[in-house]
DNA sequence: GTAGGGTTAG
């Protein structure tokens, strides 16, 4: 053999050496027994030249051609040649299949195999783990069956390789089919993470000892008790770390936790020690459970044996710590990590994002981009949170476009996020517009949708939106309850509110969290129905110092000055800074001419050592910011702004508008707290992108604080004078003011 | 030949 094989290589470095008839089929016949003898794709070539010179009509060599082809991945080869066989053999099957498998041709590699069994040929243990591989990627779960029903016949389930294919199938097509039962599941864990039984689970390195110490009490059975997964594990006769891992990762991203951990600690017993594969794969459960003791103890583990220089590992890592709101450890890891993908790096920027830290997010995307690493789907869906929130929306725009150029505008994620974007800069026509287009619109799209509707007062289309969302079989969860509340909060609608308020934990199984309590507030707060709202809110059981600071504010807009003392003392007993508080009650004293009591109060926090965040507004023109912040001179335009502020209110005056100045709330003559409302941030904002715009451009400009009443009348005044449509968003929603009217029809 | 990491509404 050898020596034939010494020929044969020969023979092939060197083409054009003579060689007789002879030799070449001995030297065919021998790489029919081991076709792993060729080594290159090039040899592979001077083969298939050589079959085609000797015996082009022989199915068995033509096969062996093939299998070649097939170690290279070289589909379009492999096909040519198998297209020249009437009845293909065993070998010319099984290689084709495979071909199509690592090539990511699911569908041909299945379709070839159910062309081998029809053609009669029996499959063996070297193409079913291709063919179950295109099964779970295609999400084939009955044809699945049917191949692990096969490979049961011919006895190859205790095969190493095959078993461990089997289990990932499964592991990967059962989740959708439990999903009701990962739900269960979960909670159940969740209730039971801080018992001991998990404790000091990798406290050591993993030892044995202290693995075995947790596998007391351990108590629970879930949907993966029985589960195909575990039944193909227990019958394998022998197993690697790839089945314990298979399983492993495959319990974690069921939702079977508990199970998953079980398994690393049992995994010990059979000699073996967690590594990359089985850390980065219960890495997410500790994510999840915002469990950051026991992260920083596989971290230390990680550390130890070396693992972090591995890619997945630290991807995991940087979000782990991210999940549990450790941001600065996510970028150490991420910093520390020298070999970074997209993966890694969409980690560390989902983290910033995620933790409220979009400047920094957009800065690592951008050096992302700088250093060439090409941004995936996921990049997308990561970054553009921070464009929604701190509504840039010529950076959402360019990252839109850069999203068409990627071909990922059909993406549920990124088009959820671009909704979302949408809606938050104002643009709610565009946001309906995509929505319009997602196809799979999931949980997220809709509520995406619902809730944008309700930032812009919209409360009807909130309302068919969510009720069609119903329709089409998606059951709403807390977070879409919360924005069908706020759509009819924002609208006044009480008796709609009400209703879903009522009935949601009968009709959707969720019962009232803090958020949908702080609805409900705000939807009788804003409606004058303080009463009420201090109802529902001493129904509570802890009600939060910021449910209370609604019903306070309400009073200050509704003037209730005996209610808002109440209130007041409630909130500082269980928030004693609470900052806004205090500003409100000094403002409602203010505003009831109680200048003694209103002093006190800042007198208080002067003590206290609290400062409240000045009012400030802002507009971006030409893709570049504009703050102004109350009262504050310095920006380089600031006597032309006054100018053209002084220019309005000529016109203003002529058209109407007297100043009121109920709002002020400076203990001062008329005449000054008229000359005050010019100062306020908003005003000077759209003077200015009145002046350094194009006449007709939409003005838009976001608040950070609620909208004063002589600002909503003057705004008005203004759209209709300059002829523009000027969108303010203040802190909890949107006004489009256009030909002298607002969208929110004085409600606000 | 089989195994692992990152995403959207609040």
């Amino acid at each position: 053999m050898a020596s034939t094989l010494g020929v044969l290589e020969a023979l092939l470095r060197n083409p054009g050496a003579i060689a007789t008839k002879l030799e070449v089929k001995q030297l065919l016949k021998a790489l029919l027994k081991r076709p792993g003898a060729i080594t290159s794709a090039s040899e592979a070539k001077q083969l298939h030249a050589q079959i085609l010179k000797h015996n082009p009509s022989s199915p068995l060599y033509t096969s062996t051609a093939i299998c070649v082809y097939s170690n290279f991945k070289l589909l379009n080869q492999s096909l040519l040649l198998f297209k020249t066989l009437q009845s293909p053999p065993s070998l010319a099957y099984k290689s084709i299949i495979k071909c199509y498998a690592v090539n990511g041709r699911f569908v041909e590699s299945l379709a070839s195999f159910v062309d081998m069994r029809a053609s009669g040929n029996t499959p063996d243990h070297s193409v079913f783990p291709s063919v179950l591989k295109a099964c779970a990627f295609l999400l084939d779960l009955r044809l699945g069956e049917a191949v692990h029903g096969c490979i049961i016949r011919l006895g190859m389930d205790v095969h190493l390789i095959t078993g461990n294919a089997l289990i990932n199938m499964y592991a990967k097509l059962q989740s959708l089919a439990e999903s009701e039962w990962r739900e269960r599941d979960r909670r159940k864990v969740f209730d039971g993470m801080s018992e001991r039984t998990v404790d000091n689970l990798f406290a050591s390195q993993l030892s044995q000892e202290s693995l075995g110490s947790c596998l007391d009490g351990r108590s629970r059975t879930g949907a993966g008790a029985d589960s195909s997964v575990k039944k193909v594990f227990e019958t394998m006769t022998t197993r690697d770390i790839i089945s314990w891992n298979t399983v492993i990762a495959g319990n974690a991203q069921n939702g079977l936790h508990e199970d998953a951990l079980a398994m690393v600690r049992e995994m010990g017993g059979a000699g073996l020690k967690p590594d990359i594969f089985t850390l980065s794969a219960i890495l997410p459960i500790f994510a999840q459970y915002v469990d950051v003791d026991k992260g920083r103890e596989i971290h230390g583990y990680v550390i130890r044996y070396g693992f972090d220089k591995d890619l997945y590992v630290a991807s995991s890592l940087i979000n782990m710590y991210s999940r549990c709101a450790r941001v600065e450890d996510s970028i150490r890891v991420f910093k520390i990590t020298r070999q970074r993908d997209t993966i890694s790096w969409n980690s560390v920027i989902a983290g910033c994002v995620q933790n409220g830290m979009f400047d920094e997010g957009l800065r690592l995307f951008r050096q992302m981009l700088k250093d060439n690493v090409i941004p995936g789907s996921v990049s997308f869906s990561s970054i553009m949170p921070a464009c929604a929130h701190l509504t840039t929306l010529n950076l959402g725009k360019q990252l839109h476009g850069y999203i068409m150029r990627c071909g990922f505008d059909d993406n549920v994620f990124i088009s959820s996020s671009l909704v979302d974007m949408y809606a938050k800069c104002g643009h709610i026509r565009t946001a309906g517009w995509i929505f319009g287009g997602i196809k799979g619109r999931d949980m997220v799209s809709w509520t995406a949708m619902i809730m944008g509707c309700a930032l812009h007062g919209y409360a009807e289309d909130a309302i068919s939106l969510f009720e069609q969302m119903k329709l089409e079989g998606i059951r709403p969860n807390h977070v879409a309850i919360t924005a069908i509340l706020t759509a009819c909060s924002h609208a006044g609608m009480i008796d709609e509110g009400r209703r879903y308020f009522d009935r949601m934990t009968e009709e959707y199984g969720i019962r009232p969290g803090l958020e949908h309590y702080a609805a409900m507030a705000d939807l009788y707060s804003r409606k004058g129905k303080l009463n009420d709202a201090y109802q529902l809110i001493s129904t509570m059981t802890t009600p939060t110092g910021t449910i209370w600071s609604l019903l306070l504010s309400a009073c200050r807009v509704h003037k209730n000055v005996d209610l808002a003392e109440k209130v007041a003392s409630k909130i500082f007993e269980v928030d004693p800074e609470n900052i806004g508080a205090r500003v409100l009650l000094s403002n409602i004293y203010a505003n009831d001419g109680r200048w003694k009591e209103a002093a006190k109060v800042r007198m208080t926090m002067r003590n206290m050592g609290i400062r409240k965040n000045p009012a400030c507004s802002w507009i971006e023109v030409k893709n570049k910011i504009h703050t102004f912040i109350a009262d504050d001179k310095s920006h380089p335009l600031h006597d032309e702004i006054n100018i053209a502020l002084c220019e309005l209110q000529e016109k203003m005056e002529l058209a109407g508008y007297v100043a009121d100045t109920s709002e002020v709330l400076h203990d001062v003559d008329d005449e000054q707290k008229k000359y005050l409302l010019y100062g306020h941030s908003e005003r000077r904002a759209i003077a200015f992108g009145i002046m350094s715009t194009p006449a007709g451009t939409t003005i838009r400009v976001i608040k950070n604080i609620r909208i004063c009443v002589d600002c909503h009348t003057a705004i008005k005044l203004i759209s209709k004078i300059v002829g523009r449509e000027i969108v303010v968003r203040d802190n909890s929603r949107f006004h489009h003011f256009r030909d002298g009217e607002c969208s929110c029809g004085e409600y606000w």
